[in-house]
RNA sequence: GCACAGGUGGGUGAGCGGUUAAAACCAACAGACUGUAAAUCUGUCGGCCUAAGGUCUACGGAGGUUCGAAUCCUCCCCUGUGCACCA
């Protein structure tokens, strides 16, 4: 199956995107081979099965793995469950708590049905560590660590950073880069891919898969999306992420929240427009050619058509100018049922409805404090008008669309 | 095991016997302004009950001393550093 396309393209097609290529040149050497011999390279890229969900910063690494499954090499989905028990100690100072067998084995299964939304489930082999790490026994354990060093573990700057800072650092935690490395060698893996903030652990495999004997594997790195914060990585535990699993509405409210700016790096890292498409349209916004909020919209379609339907992405965005642009209940608003009797009293023959509970009942605050604030602060309208008292009188049943805020519901009051 | 230094709200981090639901900053939420945003300004930012006001729970855990403790004492747990131990 020499089917595969030039050299130049495939790399050109790979580099789209990376923050670094370890090295480019043994890259192109290996795509050579591949493309005489018309045998796939190996790509792995591990997934660690801690989050349930996978939000649009996973699926700039997937992406990527796509790319490689389109170019015709064979991707290697492989679902840490054996370093899933360490807890990789990434982004995070402080050592994270161990799943157990249950919560990891849930998790890997939510993973594998999310993750071919994006790749071919027929093109891909989903590995799970645990495979060969629980053949390693004692003694292989022993040998594999005894191949490195404290101080090399300790180059890492996570490691080094706590060390320097007197937090506690676990011995177990120093596994993680050595049974990631190890993988490599056990998948004979050509190259991997991760994100920047894996570049040791996947440097850990180029220098194990030598100890073996083995040609030391090509390393990618992909950059960490910003969160819709435009700050910090995206991530489930700062709230700043859009789910792959979301609806084709929250998705495309989520993304019209990021700044202007932010909306670039998503059109290069979500998207596959190419470099010179994303330019020219930033230009054009410069120029006052073509209106960011356009673009925005564009780009919320663009990615939401990868995860539901064209048709849901342009109802998501007649739904989101109704309710933002112009005020309006959206169609599909949520309905909450609440009995009257539960917050309120009758009085004279109509009913005296107590706002702040029926806002925290609704699920629109987090409290009847926290309603009342919201009350007080003016980001209150009911069916449309704004309203600032702490009572409500109104005649049962009732349905009333109540807004805090951005956030909208219909409560049906019986 | 011994010694010393620490453990405060979502985060960083003040406070070190009352005026402290706990400074400040960040994050968050809301309002104004907009293009949805960004920037800026403003307000809020423990729960519950009412109108102002009240009440309960909070500063690693459990006790104690005090009219009164996040602040003092005792014990315990956790983290770090040094020493010791390493048959």
């Amino acid at each position: 199956m020499s089917s595969f396309r030039p050299i130049d393209e495939q790399l050109a097609y790979l580099r789209k995107g990376s923050v670094e290529i370890i090295r480019e040149s043994d890259l192109r050497e290996r795509l050579e081979k591949s493309f005489k011999s018309g045998k796939p390279l190996r790509i792995k890229a591990g997934f660690d099965p801690t989050a349930p969900d996978l939000h649009l910063g996973h699926t700039v690494l997937i992406r990527k793995l796509k790319h490689f499954q389109d170019l015709g090499h064979t991707v290697i989905f492989l679902i840490g469950d054996g370093t899933g028990l360490i807890g990789d100690p990434t982004g995070r100072n402080a050592t994270r708590p161990p799943l157990t067998r249950e919560q990891l084995d849930a998790n890997a299964e939510t993973y594998k049905a999310q993750v071919f939304k994006i790749l071919d489930e027929q093109k891909t082999e989903v590995r799970y560590n645990t495979e060969w790490l629980f053949k390693l026994n004692y003694e292989g354990f022993v040998r594999l660590t005894a191949k490195f060093t404290v101080s090399q573990m300790l180059e890492r700057e996570d490691f080094n950073k706590r060390f320097n800072e007197e937090k506690p650092i676990s011995v177990h935690e120093l596994l993680y880069p050595m049974m990631q490395g190890y993988d490599s060698v056990a998948l004979e893996c050509d190259v991997e891919l991760g994100g920047t903030d894996q570049k040791f652990n996947l440097l850990m495999g180029r220098k194990l898969q030598q100890d073996y004997g083995f040609p030391p594997q090509i390393v990618l790195t992909m950059p960490l999306l910003e969160g819709l914060d435009g700050e910090r990585k995206m991530s489930k535990s700062y709230g700043n992420y859009v789910g792959i699993t979301e609806t084709a509405q929250e998705m495309f409210g989520k993304l019209m929240s990021i700044s202007d700016l932010l909306m670039w790096r998503y059109y290069e890292l979500l998207t596959d427009f190419t470099i010179a498409e994303i330019e020219k349209w930033k230009a054009d916004v410069s120029s006052g050619a073509l209106h960011p909020m356009r673009a925005k919209k564009d780009l919320a379609k663009r990615i939401i058509a990868d995860f539901h339907s064209v048709a849901e992405a342009e109802a998501a965005e007649d739904n989101w100018a109704r309710q933002f642009q112009k005020d309006e209940v959206p169609e599909n608003l949520e309905e909450v049922v609440i009995h009257a009797s539960d917050v309120g009293s009758a009085a004279d023959g109509n009913f005296r409805i107590k706002l702040d509970k029926l806002i925290a009942q609704a699920g629109l605050a987090d409290s009847n404090s926290d309603a009342q604030r919201k009350i007080k602060a003016g980001s209150v309208k009911v069916n449309g008008e704004s309203h600032k008292e702490l009572h409500l009188e109104a005649a049962i049943p009732v349905e009333i669309v109540l807004r805090v805020g951005r956030k909208m519901k219909k409560v049906s009051l019986t």
